[in-house]
DNA sequence: CGCCAGGTATGAT
DNA sequence: ATCATACATGGC
């Protein structure tokens, strides 16, 4: 939820990774990072958060073939746009997003994001802000909240900053209970179900068997597994993970995609 | 103008 | 346990 891809000759990134906005370009065999020079920083100490963030360590070709062989609708979806990547993204940030996506359009989520930063945030670089963290989100007040029209969801965003803020959830040690403990804890905090708590697990504990079921995926899976389509979405993402594994949630990011543009419903027939 | 949006909390069977 | 409904606000 940080940033855009620009997809141009040369592809390219500009978002806010941490604390430091990075302009980053792809040459031909490595990735480069451009800060902004009027903004302190460590180089190495950035290269390495968008090493991280991009889990660029990992075999990405290796994962897509183990998934590739689970399913040949999946094989399918895999090459024509091989190469996407599950992020790993900072927890809170990643759960605050989808605190603010529920029962939400996606233009309106980026917006909300955005007054977020721009009103509470520290400046980053490039003329960008940093996401505003538990402390800044608990003392900015209803007002704020309401300018950044997060509706009905700005309830849950104060009430989790204070759970965060007291210490009675400790995103820190989320990150080294199991998966199931992990995600009561996360379901702890308001507006945090069941779907929230596996987007998080997924994308910011990296926990990447973890299978969030939406409407969008609801819908991929009785393409691709009918017998699911009466199954309550807790059911699906068992099923998910059953059928695609350890790398499940990658899969999960593919169907979805695959479900919102249309192109799912074509290559199923 | 009416329906839907990367769901969740709440109250009623 | 399972089910329906409200929820702020904006996109289409």
């Amino acid at each position: 939820m940080a940033g855009g891809l620009a997809a141009e000759r040369k592809l390219s990134y500009c978002g806010v990774i941490g604390d430091h906005a990075v302009i980053l370009t792809q040459e031909d065999g490595f990735l480069q990072v451009r800060l902004d020079p009027a903004v302190g920083h460590n180089a190495n100490r950035v290269a390495a958060g968008v090493r991280k963030y991009f889990a660029l360590d990992e075999d990405q070709a290796a994962i897509e073939r183990e998934l590739a062989s689970k399913h040949p609708v999946l094989g399918e979806i895999i090459s024509r746009r091989p190469g996407l990547k599950i992020l790993c993204q900072d927890p809170w940030e990643c759960l605050t997003s989808f605190i603010l996506s529920a029962h939400n359009n996606i233009p309106a989520i980026e917006r909300t994001i955005e007054a977020l930063c721009e009103m509470l945030g520290n400046p980053a670089g490039f003329g960008r802000k940093t996401y505003p963290g538990p402390y800044a989100v608990l003392n900015c007040g209803e007002t704020v909240l309401n300018a950044a029209r997060c509706g009905f969801r700005g309830r849950y965003l104060a009430a989790t900053a204070k759970k965060i803020v007291s210490g009675e959830v400790d995103l820190k040690g989320v990150g080294s209970l199991p998966t199931p403990a992990a995600r009561s804890e996360l379901m702890k905090l308001p507006g945090v179900g069941r779907k929230v708590a596996d987007c998080v697990l997924l994308f910011a504990y990296r926990r990447l068997e973890v299978f969030p079921v939406d409407v969008w995926v609801k819908r991929a899976m009785a393409r691709l597994y009918p017998e699911t389509n009466s199954m309550p979405p807790e059911r699906v993402a068992e099923e998910g993970e059953r059928r695609f594994g350890r790398y499940a949630g990658l899969a999960q990011e593919y169907l979805y995609w695959f479900e919102r543009t249309g192109s799912l419903v074509k290559m199923v027939h």
